[in-house]
DNA sequence: TCTGGGGTCCTAGGACCC
DNA sequence: TCTGGGGTCCTAGGACCC
């Protein structure tokens, strides 16, 4: 048996723990910039408020309607999804975390009976705890148990708690649940499938497999296979490497000072550099991206995304933000006003298993030492308190107008909120 | 004026090997 | 009429996720 515990409205929900004013009005998360909106409260997804919609589009109706804005407090909510993730799994064999707010649960070993009251001790205690609402969804396969935790916030009479496991039910359920609505089915596979006539799920579990794998490749054919209860999918304990690292940030005005875009570069570099070495990889490859407005008409535009191969595999900041830089710079165009820029690191090893470079001349001990002693000055006083000359200071804008304190882990804002 | 920021997996096709 | 047979590795692009 498989579980999944998913949070409810999850930024929302942060936000409302510290802030009980917040509880039964309309209430929005935006993502970086205040650019889009990323979470809704339930009032405010009465108001016909859609995920992803931009700010500035809905502008008259918060104002009409006294919405609650907020700007993402990604601090926050990564502290408050470690204390969910921690509760969660005391009380279950084991859990892979899947997101900032989702835990697929492994329920082997648990019989029929005690499902029911260990699902609501699991929601109960989260709600408890940390102070955050949680769907629980259980079922025969991760994809049946994703169908089980939505209809938890279809229908508030489950009281966030759905177990959904005999054959009628299952099919009763699926006769009803938009075919797109299934985990590893977007946009474009829902819309082939509903040119061929599957509009609910049980349609789609009811064609032919080979038609599925032709149509779908072998992603699609599994979705099928545990839609139709067949697990092909298992709880996932440790969490793998990270295969590629990305940082990249959309600007509050177009920049046409291009030493600010170095900048930012060399932010961003910094960032990645610092990702990397918490997981202890070095880095192969470099792709830096930047482009200008592309929503916006009548002005210059340019796009580009450069690939730097490494001739040795890094993870020294001062080494890899001189090399992005430098690179950098050739290509900015005069004139152009950059928008948006980032800087992924691919090609990501192990350090310890990366072989030595015959002509390598660098002192890697020393390197070693000082990205240790970065690493911990910056854990220790705060993410940005030492940071490369060419970073300088900071001059961009984000637009971050509605932040809310960082309740938990800053020691300046916990104790006004105590005061 | 204002439009997010991270990731993964799979496949086809090209370049290369013997 | 006739043009080998078996592989691997890499990359770009398309689909998906939150």
């Amino acid at each position: 048996m498989f579980g999944l515990a998913d949070c409810n409205n999850f930024y929302v929900s942060c936000e409302r723990v510290f802030n009980p004013s917040l509880d039964g009005i309309p209430v929005v998360v935006l993502s970086n910039n205040d650019g889009c909106v990323i979470s809704r409260s339930q009032e405010a997804k009465k108001l016909g408020i859609s995920m992803g919609e931009p700010l500035f589009k809905i502008k008259e109706l918060v104002r009409r309607e006294n919405i609650r804005v907020f700007s993402s407090n990604f601090a926050l909510y990564a502290d408050m999804s470690s204390r969910v993730m921690d509760t969660i799994s005391a009380l279950v064999p084991s859990a892979e975390i899947y997101s900032i707010d989702e835990a697929f649960l492994n329920l082997e070993g648990i019989s029929a009976h005690e499902l029911s009251s260990l699902a609501k001790k699991i929601t109960g205690k989260v709600r408890k705890d940390t102070g955050i609402p949680l769907s629980l969804g259980i079922s025969h396969t991760k994809t049946l148990a994703k169908v089980a935790s939505k209809l938890c916030k279809k229908y508030p009479r489950l009281n966030n708690n759905c177990i959904m496991v005999k054959n009628g039910d299952i099919e009763k359920v699926l006769g009803k649940f938009p075919v797109g609505d299934v985990w590893g089915i977007g946009r474009q596979y829902s819309a082939m499938l509903e040119s061929n006539g599957v509009t609910n799920t049980l349609d789609f579990t009811k064609r032919n497999p080979t038609w599925v794998r032709a149509k779908m490749n072998i992603t699609g054919l599994k979705t099928w296979r545990e839609l139709n209860g067949d697990p092909c999918f298992g709880v996932e304990e440790n969490i793998p490497d990270k295969q590629q690292i990305c940082t990249s940030r959309s600007f509050a005005k177009d920049v046409y000072d291009h030493e600010e875009v170095v900048r930012a570069v060399a932010k961003f570099t910094s960032s990645c550099a610092q990702k990397l070495r918490q997981q202890n990889g070095v880095v192969g490859k470099i792709i830096i991206f930047f482009y200008t407005n592309p929503f916006r008409e009548n002005v210059t535009k340019d796009y580009r995304s450069i690939v730097i191969p490494l001739d040795l595999p890094s993870d020294n900041t001062l080494e890899l933000v001189k090399i992005t830089c430098r690179s950098v710079i050739p290509y900015l165009k005069q004139g152009c006003g950059y928008k948006k820029a980032g800087v992924i690191f691919s090609s990501i090893s192990r350090k310890e298993q990366t072989p030595g470079v015959l002509f390598d001349s660098r002192d890697r001990e020393k390197s070693d030492r000082l990205m240790k002693c970065l690493d911990s000055v910056n854990s220790r006083y705060g993410r940005e308190t030492l940071i490369t000359a060419t970073q300088g200071p900071e001059k961009i804008l984000y637009n971050m107008g509605h932040l809310s304190p960082k309740y938990t882990t800053n020691w300046d804002d916990i104790i006004k909120v105590v005061l």
